[in-house]
DNA sequence: CACTACATTTTGATTCACCT
DNA sequence: AGGTGAATCAAAATGTAGTG
């Protein structure tokens, strides 16, 4: 692009004024009709060479100094031996880098020298023809070619990975925004385009939702013809190794966090992965999603059929049998994976019911451990959940507990299976924001018991399950919202406290909480 | 200086190593 | 065994650092 407008200007890579240009071959033209100077050099380049001249006062006796053949073939020697071997420099800078001194040779000065060139480099053409750039197009896709690093020339009829659904709002919305505002930078634009995307209507939303879905399809069904024609481009099996790579790669990893969160469980005392082993069978953690499900299904199907495979290879099966795995089956996983979740629910729900009063929140805790995740992976930006959120949490863990006691109060609330009578009722202290509703689906059951205050709660359970998927969708979205806000109302209120509200408010938790770790501790 | 590689921002889908 | 979380990758334009 540079070259093209470089090509615009003068040699000298000043601009010329339309009105200098005219003038110059005014000038010229008067000239050429009364010499005849051109011996043995282009016409113009010595009349050029004589307004130059004239312009720069150096006398006109330099006009008529000779140039022979030979002499010019010399003097391009000479600015030859002035380039390095490697150079890269734009003509321009090239030039002005030239050290005529060093050029200067015979009875030729190094100003003689520099404006002979100049004269010279008239007569070449600055532009490129299509050919020259189709030759050097052909050079470069034969070196390219032969890298094996660049998979866009190994592979060029590889398809592309689909958009995702934020990413087709913002490719659409991004050309009129940015002319809307033109000041804004690319990243403030992307900022501002993901909030506006949050804020979009579901209905809105959910056509970008479709459409990307659809693409993904398309996606995994051209990825399966790929594979197919070029069998060589199935990545291959990545080693444990990799994974240090993958970490070094383009995003850093966050130094200030733990390797991961499981770490972190064991390590401030937490007897989560305990807790685990003791209490529970592996087989009873429900699926946590329909892909959950699927690949509990699978590993399962093909640990009796192919016991032989090890358990990496089954897992890859997996991901692949996802890739090619059609919408419908998607949708009836899914299916399938919302009545298990709500049998579980309701499962949960009866034995909770079954348990003695004082052993309840304990039973509770147990089972809401993801509360992080929950609140934090899947309502704040990648970036907070990552650093600054996570950061927060462990920072007030280290050195002040009072924020351990808000997050294991909130994950007792948290439980999908909660029913509000079961929560030992705590004191707020004051401004502390009241905890929203755990789940989606107590937030459906509220508004169920205010509508229909006769109503028991199997008969809200039987008409959630019925729930059209919009709907769900609707009360998901008003549950992560109502959760994004407690979450900054917390924020907000821990900042409002002064030291010793500080104090009291970690006090206060200190003391509700050993209550329930005694009972938590006594269960195990 | 020219050029290249990478980081920056956003969301969401996907992949896969790792840990319990 | 399998749940979890981190990495990666799609798009855009621009800035920066490193290399030659």
């Amino acid at each position: 692009m540079s070259r093209n407008q470089n090509s615009k200007k003068g040699r000298n890579g000043e601009r010329k004024e339309p009105l200098m240009e005219k003038t110059n071959s005014i000038v010229e033209k008067s000239i050429m009709d009364e010499e005849d100077v051109g011996a043995f050099m282009d016409e113009k380049v010595v009349i050029k060479n004589k307004t130059d001249v004239v312009i720069e006062n150096e006398g006109i006796k330099d006009i008529y100094k000779e140039w022979s053949v030979e002499n010019t073939k010399e003097l391009l020697q000479k600015i030859t031996e002035q380039i390095p071997k490697r150079d890269n420099l734009q003509y321009e800078f090239r030039l002005n880098l030239i050290d005529w001194d060093k050029v200067k040779f015979k009875e030729y000065s190094a100003n003689d020298c520099h404006k002979k060139w100049k004269d010279i480099s008239k007569g070449i053409r600055s532009y490129r023809l299509m050919k020259e750039y189709l030759h050097e197009a052909r050079a470069l896709l034969k070196k390219s070619g032969s890298s094996s690093n660049n998979k866009e020339w190994k592979f060029p009829t590889k398809p592309i990975k689909p958009l995702t659904s934020f990413m087709l709002y913002y490719v659409l919305k991004k050309k009129s925004f940015t002319k809307a505002n033109p000041t804004l930078k690319m990243i403030e634009v992307a900022t501002l385009l993901g909030k506006k995307y949050n804020d979009l209507p579901k209905t809105k939303k959910d056509k970008f939702i479709n459409f990307s879905k659809e693409m993904s399809e398309d996606y995994k069904i051209a990825m399966e013809k790929f594979y197919t024609a070029h069998p060589e481009a199935i990545p291959p099996k990545t080693s444990r190794n990799s994974s240090l790579k993958r970490k070094s790669a383009t995003t850093p990893v966050k130094e200030d966090l733990p390797p991961n969160s499981s770490s972190e469980d064991s390590e401030d005392g937490s007897d989560f992965g305990k807790r685990r082993k003791t209490t529970k069978k592996k087989s009873e953690n429900p699926p946590i999603s329909a892909y959950s499900l699927r690949k509990q299904s699978v590993l399962n199907k093909n640990n009796v059929e192919h016991q032989d495979i090890p358990l990496e290879d089954r897992m890859l099966d997996n991901s692949k049998q996802r890739m090619v795995t059609s919408a419908e089956d998607k949708m009836q996983c899914e299916e399938e994976f919302q009545s298990v979740e709500q049998n579980n629910k309701t499962e949960r729900a009866s034995y909770l019911q079954s348990l003695p009063e004082d052993k309840q929140p304990d039973e509770l805790k147990k089972t809401s451990s993801k509360i992080k995740v929950d609140v934090l992976a899947k309502n704040t930006p990648r970036k907070a959940r990552n650093s600054s959120v996570k950061n927060e949490y462990s920072k007030l863990k280290n050195g002040e507990n009072q924020v351990d006691k808000p997050e294991i109060k909130e994950k007792s609330n948290n439980n999908p299976e909660v029913k509000e009578d079961l929560i030992p009722v705590k004191k707020l202290f004051e401004g502390e924001p009241e905890k929203p509703p755990g789940t989606a689906y107590e937030i459906f059951l509220k508004n169920f018991q205010e509508q229909n205050p006769q109503a028991d709660v199997s008969s809200a359970e039987s008409l959630w399950a019925k729930l059209s998927e919009e709907k769900i969708k609707f009360y998901t979205k008003m549950h992560k919202e109502a959760k994004q806000k407690y979450l900054e109302d917390f924020e907000a209120f821990l900042n409002s406290l002064d030291e010793d509200q500080l104090k009291n408010y970690s006090c206060n938790k200190s003391c509700e909480d050993q209550d329930d770790s005694s009972d938590s501790e006594d269960d195990l």
